[in-house]
RNA sequence: GGCGCGGUAGCCAAGUGGUAAGGCAGAGGUCUGCAAAACCUUUAUGCACCGGUUCGACUCCGGUUCGCGCCUCCA
């Protein structure tokens, strides 16, 4: 699988996080269903904006990209998605790029111009097909270009940009220079997984022209298909239109949290709609993903520390049954996780009621914990992440053991003053009928 | 203009020829020393509008309307 990764030029916003988590989820499904994976992505670290800002800065070109991708590594890393099994660089592969364009060039698709070279579209028949794009009405020449590109046909598209000025460059063959984008996921994705691809993945704005000009790329140089599934993750907008900077509406990770909101708050909001639909992005909706977020994790707790009678209710592990059933069945369905998470809230919802009425038995207890754990091996929202210098599990029970005890001697000034500054270190306390329950926050 | 997507309760949103999942918010309740937290119940005679097909349509067909995206770099 081949996923085109980002532009390191600046910090991931929620849109390109709602891409990767899709990819994330991907990824976790399929392991899942028993696939081992060959996940490739692409990191671009050299591009106009790069090289414009580089330059800017007056720094190396390197140097730039590699803050960047640091911080897009750590984005991921707290989204808690897992790590592809290879993240390349593009300008660690010029070489494969150069011997890609010469195959291009030697199987007559492509021509020179003033030092660049390009490829030549009107040589590959079946361009347009993946986005549905129609160019036969379209002549060649037809169009007037602007003076930045000498290019034959308006979709004509660079492989080798000639060198301008001081910006970084190459040697190759054709000129001194820098490889074009679409160049680069062509070179990289057939290096590492072969001719032919099983799945590539990308934003729907990359089906055009990108993937199209990767496949024209890819099979005019192999002559087979390249990947036999192109899968594209629908754009997130926000209050109902696409994140731009001229309306100001772009979030990054780091804002959200700034805003008071958490990783996982956001990675459920990315998975409550499938990948194919787009997702409207709202605060609002941060706000109610923790409640989510906080629900099932009291339910997990509630699972893991209720005292019940001895038994199994088979009611229960129908239920339970049916509600892996129904999740797995909406995951297989082109990744449905809005209803693979309903068919999670249902079963909480059922078996806290069970839980009230005492019908939900010892016996019952390992399989509602299975149901969260695979649920958990996808979503990964569960987990609490403890911050480094928190108060200790040990501590915290002490406290609660002196609280109970204060309690019971009718000393409650003294067992809120316990709860209160339990609190301030982030330790939430519910007095429950099976006693004293606690979680951080 | 070309291509494509979508309009489902206050908000987010699934579904799809057989009579509306789920989450959040709101309302009511249970528990509790008080709280907090938690939990439960409840919330669309109707799925943009009009017409058609059908025993039956939110779901199919035709039309209308509104919103959005791609067609240049973009996840």
């Amino acid at each position: 699988m081949y996923s085109c990764g980002t532009t390191v030029y600046n910090y991931a916003h929620i849109g390109n996080l709602r891409t990767f988590t899709f990819n994330d989820t991907l990824r976790r499904w399929l392991r899942y269903r028993g696939f081992v994976l060959n996940h490739v992505m692409n990191i671009t670290d050299v591009e106009d904006k790069i090289i414009r800002k580089s330059m800017e800065l007056g720094i190396p070109m390197s140097e730039y990209t590699l803050k960047y991708e640091k911080f897009f590594l750590e984005d991921m890393d707290t989204m808690r998605m897992e790590k592809p099994e290879k993240i390349v660089r593009a300008t660690e592969h010029i070489h494969e790029m150069v011997e890609l364009i010469e195959t291009l060039q030697t199987k007559g698709f492509t021509y020179d111009s003033d030092g660049s070279v390009y490829y030549r579209i009107s040589k590959f028949p079946g361009y347009g097909k993946l986005s549905h794009h129609d160019f036969s009405g379209i002549q060649a020449g037809a169009r007037v270009d602007n003076d930045e590109y000498d290019k034959d046909d308006a979709r004509d598209f660079v492989l080798w940009k000639a060198r301008k000025g001081e910006e970084p460059a190459w040697d190759a063959p054709f000129g001194v220079g820098r490889p074009g984008w679409h160049i680069e996921c062509s070179a990289m994705a057939m290096k590492y997984l072969g001719d032919t691809l099983d799945i590539h993945t990308g934003g729907v704005d990359l089906a055009f022209p990108h993937h199209e000009n990767e496949i024209a790329q890819s099979e005019g140089a192999s002559g087979k298909p390249f990947a036999r599934f192109w899968v594209h993750c629908e754009h997130l907008h926000v209050d109902m239109q696409k994140m731009s900077k001229s309306l100001g509406n772009i979030f990054t990770l780091r804002d959200l949290v700034e805003l008071g909101h958490t990783p996982e708050a956001l990675r459920f909001v990315l998975m409550s709609v499938p990948y194919r639909k787009k997702l409207n992005f709202t605060l609002e909706s941060m706000q109610g993903a923790q409640t989510s977020i906080d629900r099932l994790r009291n339910y997990k707790l509630r699972i893991e520390t209720a005292k019940l009678a001895a038994g199994t209710n088979e009611d229960v592990t129908k239920l339970a049954a049916e509600a892996l059933a129904k999740f797995e069945a909406s995951m297989d369905d082109d990744l449905n996780t809005a209803e693979a998470l309903a068919a999670v809230f249902e079963f909480v919802r059922e078996t806290n009621s069970l839980l009230d009425q005492e019908q939900f038995l010892e016996g019952n207890r390992a399989a509602a914990l299975d149901l969260l754990a695979r649920f958990d091996t996808v979503f990964d929202i569960l987990g609490v992440r403890v911050a480094a210098g928190g108060i200790e599990d040990s501590a915290v029970e002490a406290l609660i053991t002196e609280r109970t005890a204060a309690k019971k001697a009718k000393q409650f000034q003294r067992s809120d003053e316990i709860r209160k500054q339990l609190l301030d270190a982030g330790i939430v306390l519910e007095d429950t009928k099976d006693g004293v329950r606690w979680k951080r926050k």
